[in-house]
RNA sequence: GGACCAGUGGUGUAGCGAUUAACAUGUCUCCCUGUCACGGAGAAGAUCGCGGGUUUAAGUCCCGUCUGGUCCGCCA
């Protein structure tokens, strides 16, 4: 190329962050910049990724008969589950609409009204702390169907991931998934969305030590066992201090560690623990010598679970464990339908108050609802929740009798419900429905594990924009109209 | 609401009790060059988030505070 003349079209200043690959500015300082940031094309691919999977979601769902409908972004506040974002009405004053926390009540009401194969690529808003994958405003592909049973959902919804897959990072997805059963999920790997890329598998050692003159041992309910291979000598006193105190984070006083050395389990507090029982754990364990065994227990099932799940998770990444460049894709069914609230004790939903009971177990509804399980699934992908969802309920009774459990009077129902129970008077089809988190699906294959890379203007753990500044206060004329006054803290 | 980690030139890091506060990159000037992450010579640029304390002496230790991040709670 020959250049006769140059032109400057625009002057540039001095980039406050080094546009390349490899920049290793602050995520602060990037996302302040967010749109010099985005010139990097890294970035640009997390984008390019993400246009692609919405792409990929509208051929196959158009393809399989899937109609895109837009719910509305202006909604009715819902009293249960996540806090929600309030717009205040200037026409009516003092009310307020909510920002959709997901379009569930209008998507089953495009079932009642005969769509029954819905889609749409939809904003949902939380007011809930943020997290690496956690934004207060993401996007969801949005799906209901009518006459599915859970199966049929499954191989429907796991067709759309392998299409997305192929199309998008070119892998090659396995159908049928693999579907494991929450309990399971929870005993085995200690998570509700379990990272199968890596084998290390926690195990329920009651049973076997609760003969042994030890309190904990003995008086809990459930005593699970994490064993990490090979690595006894390279835990230090400090190591195993430093995990004992971040057990508090799951309400347990600390963890029990042993090690293997010359064939003989090895620790202090062993010597609560009888040399037969010591046996039979070295045999059921199959323990081998420089094994680190880390113990927990307690009375709460998910505590256990979940602490040691933690723990299975940060040695597989310390240990090198995890499988580079591998998707596993999984459902976990069966569903507890609901669980006690730890800050209130009270009875609430696990997934949403619409999700259907399995009919045998409906029997436990009134007498000991926490028995009941329900027909929801979620797709976890690499430890990933990417998307969950169920059967829905579709007789008006059974429906009613939820709102009931979880404590509903029947005005609340009557005003934040009524149009939807309402509407089950007038023929509902069996229907079911599930939503994939976009951003999470991005993250996974544009392989980050943050979820602001793969949003362009995302918010920051204190849920502001760095870049705009939002949110900010109104002039007071905005505030008058509306009828609000701000209290000071 | 809680726990932990971090905050040093424009950007990213090192320094962790006494150094002219180091390095990389960027910026500016000059030299060289058929470019493509050239190369060479030189220059400017930080009082180490903020406030207080300990000490003869503090980015360096302590306390508080602010900001950012990771996690727990929370997320139907």
């Amino acid at each position: 190329v020959v250049a006769f003349k140059i032109i400057v079209i625009n002057k540039a200043e001095t980039t406050p962050l080094i546009i390349d690959d490899n920049t290793d500015a602050l995520e602060d300082t990037r996302l302040k910049y967010r749109y010099l940031d985005l010139r990097r094309p890294a970035m640009q691919n997390y984008l390019i990724k993400r246009a692609k999977i919405v792409k990929c979601a509208h051929e196959y769902l158009d393809d399989n008969g899937y109609i895109e409908v837009e719910t509305p972004i202006l909604t009715l506040s819902t009293p249960e589950g996540a806090r929600d974002y309030l717009v205040p009405s200037r026409i009516h004053h003092g009310k307020f609409y909510a920002l959709p926390q997901s379009p569930q009540m209008f998507k089953q009401l495009l079932m009642i009204a005969g769509l029954e194969r819905y889609y749409q690529i939809a904003r949902c808003f939380r007011d809930e702390d943020l997290r690496a994958d956690r934004q207060p405003d993401f996007t969801q592909i949005d799906i209901e169907m009518s006459f599915m049973d859970q199966e049929q959902v499954l191989t429907m919804m796991e067709g759309l991931l392998k299409y997305i897959f192929k199309k998008v990072n070119n892998v090659d997805v396995e159908l049928p998934l693999r579907r494991m059963e929450y309990l399971e999920a929870m005993s085995k790997y200690g998570s509700d969305k379990p990272d199968t890329r890596y084998e290390l598998f926690l195990h329920e050692i009651k049973p076997i030590v609760e003969k042994a003159d030890f309190k904990p041992f003995r008086d809990a309910k459930y005593v699970k066992a994490l064993i990490i291979p090979h690595h006894a000598e390279k835990a230090s006193r400090k190591a195993i201090d430093d995990i004992s105190n971040e057990m508090k984070k799951y309400s347990l006083p600390g963890i029990i560690a042993f090690k293997v050395s010359n064939g003989k389990m090895d620790g202090s507090l062993l010597k609560y623990v009888d040399e037969s029982i010591q046996e039979s754990l070295m045999k059921s364990l199959n323990l081998q010598n420089d094994d680190l065994i880390l113990v927990a227990a307690g009375d709460v099932f998910s505590d256990i679970c979940f602490a040691l799940g933690s723990l299975r998770s940060r040695f597989a990444k310390e240990l090198g464990l995890v499988k580079p460049n591998t998707y596993d894709l999984l459902w976990v069914v069966h569903w507890p339908l609901f669980e006690i609230s730890k800050e209130t004790g009270k009875i609430t939903s696990s997934h949403h108050p619409f999700t259907r009971p399995y009919d045998e177990d409906l029997k436990y509804l009134e007498s000991d609802p926490l028995k009941v399980f329900s027909q929801a699934y979620d797709i976890v992908i690499n430890g990933y929740e990417a998307g969950g969802g169920s059967l829905r309920i579709y007789d008006q009774a059974t429906q009613k009798e939820i709102f009931k459990i979880l404590g509903f009077s029947d005005e609340d129902v009557k005003r934040k419900f009524g149009f939807f129970i309402d509407a089950f008077k007038y023929g509902t089809p069996p229907h079911a429905g599930i939503a994939f988190g976009l951003d999470r699906l991005s993250m996974i294959l544009g392989g980050t594990d943050n979820i602001r890379d793969v949003i362009a203007f995302p918010k920051n753990l204190a849920a502001s924009c760095p870049m705009s500044g939002a949110p900010e206060i109104v002039d007071p004329e905005q505030l008058d109209d509306l009828g609000i006054a701000i209290k000071s803290k």
